[in-house]
DNA sequence: TGTACATCAGTGAACGCGCGTTCACTGATGTAC
DNA sequence: TGTACATCAGTGAACGCGCGTTCACTGATGTAC
């Protein structure tokens, strides 16, 4: 860590990836371009090839990047309820690790240091589930509650990125996320699929 | 309806805006070019900009279009969970039409075509809702309903698209789909968002 | 039934732009002796 | 403490490419009379 401003940057792979994040905010990750990046970290534009060869390899690095990072935003939370809250909230934070991380087509999904930060991503979500006691005609175990709360965080995420949810929803993400996963665990459909009257709740004697 | 083979195409801004469909789901649609869509139809380099302007013209039509589906589909589930279920199966078949309404930077997602169609297609589903009873501990009301129910069925089919999901989780979206959302309604979190023991329910007698 | 004219859909040549990639280079840093 | 050399990070000119956009055009279709 040198902190020159001469002929080496010091930093420039961070630096990079760093500017790639703010350019993905503004105009998405399939709009980046290696010359842009150059040009924000005030290089010349044949730099960024020096560190990552081209335009999918600096993708994977910030894929990595931010598999790690939602692990340890993950390991936050101290319930599942909170989890799910640092999940959502990991999305809208990061939003430029999080696009690119669900957009495999983009860069080397296969790569090792990929596939591992994946895995330590998911572990954390699994071990959380784990606790789960099975629910009222839940077909597909601790498996499916794993699936149906990655589902429901994540596509509250992903609405809330996009901007499709309704005015009335607010503008505390966090705050809308946990109404939204305690729904996760609280209301009850019959096998057809049809609504029924809840059952009695330990929490709304009859 | 011509069908002619001549100067004239016959029908050219339909089989433009399947071209863009086919595109999209080729390399997504931040790739696509009017050029290349000039190309599958088998017509001169400009003549997209005839129909549509310029490409977020054209986006925007595949949104309007997009929405209009959404509607159509989700009118066919005769319960909420077949709604839902016919929501993924629509993310899964019209990929690229869910892919571009949920990014509104791409189009002009204020255009008054788009806010109709958006507002048609919302209405079935808050209907759809709008049966279900209070759940316990349900704060939010039915708005809160929608919006779990929403975030669910949107999580589930961007991950799968994203192939994202791990193995186990099969190759019919609408039956991993149902499995996943019967799971909104059947399991139980307390106040704190600790996991607690399923309440009876009238499926399964103690 | 025929003619004249307006309108519309699609053409093709031309332009300027930003991009990725290549390559010989130069400046800085670290290490061996 | 000094010198020589290897290695690495970043430079800048050059190239070819696909893109969007413009514009004068031409072929086809529909309508008025």
């Amino acid at each position: 860590m040198t902190g020159a401003r001469g002929y080496h940057h010091g930093d420039l792979r961070r630096a990079l990836l760093a500017a790639a994040a703010v350019a993905i905010e503004e105009s998405g990750p399939a709009a980046l371009s290696l010359r842009d990046l150059a040009r924000r970290a005030g290089v010349s534009h044949a730099a960024p090839a020096h560190h990552f060869g081209d335009k999918s390899g600096l993708l994977t690095a910030l894929a990595v990047e931010g598999f790690d990072l939602l692990a340890a935003a993950l390991r936050t939370g101290d319930s599942l309820l909170e989890m799910g809250v640092a999940y959502v909230d990991f999305a809208v934070r990061r939003r430029a690790h999080f696009e690119v991380m669900y957009r495999p087509d983009l860069y080397r999904a296969d790569a090792p240091e990929v596939v591992a930060a994946r895995k330590r991503s998911r572990a954390v979500l699994r071990s959380a589930v784990a606790d789960l006691p099975p629910g009222p005609g839940a077909v597909g175990g601790a498996a499916g509650d794993a699936l149906a709360a990655w589902s429901i965080v994540h596509g509250f995420a992903t609405l809330w990125n996009a901007g499709a949810l309704p005015d009335e929803t607010g503008d505390d993400p966090r705050e809308a996320a946990r109404v939204v996963i305690r729904r996760l665990f609280g209301a009850r459909v019959d096998a057809q699929g049809r609504a029924v009257p809840p059952a009695r709740s330990p929490r709304t004697p009859a």
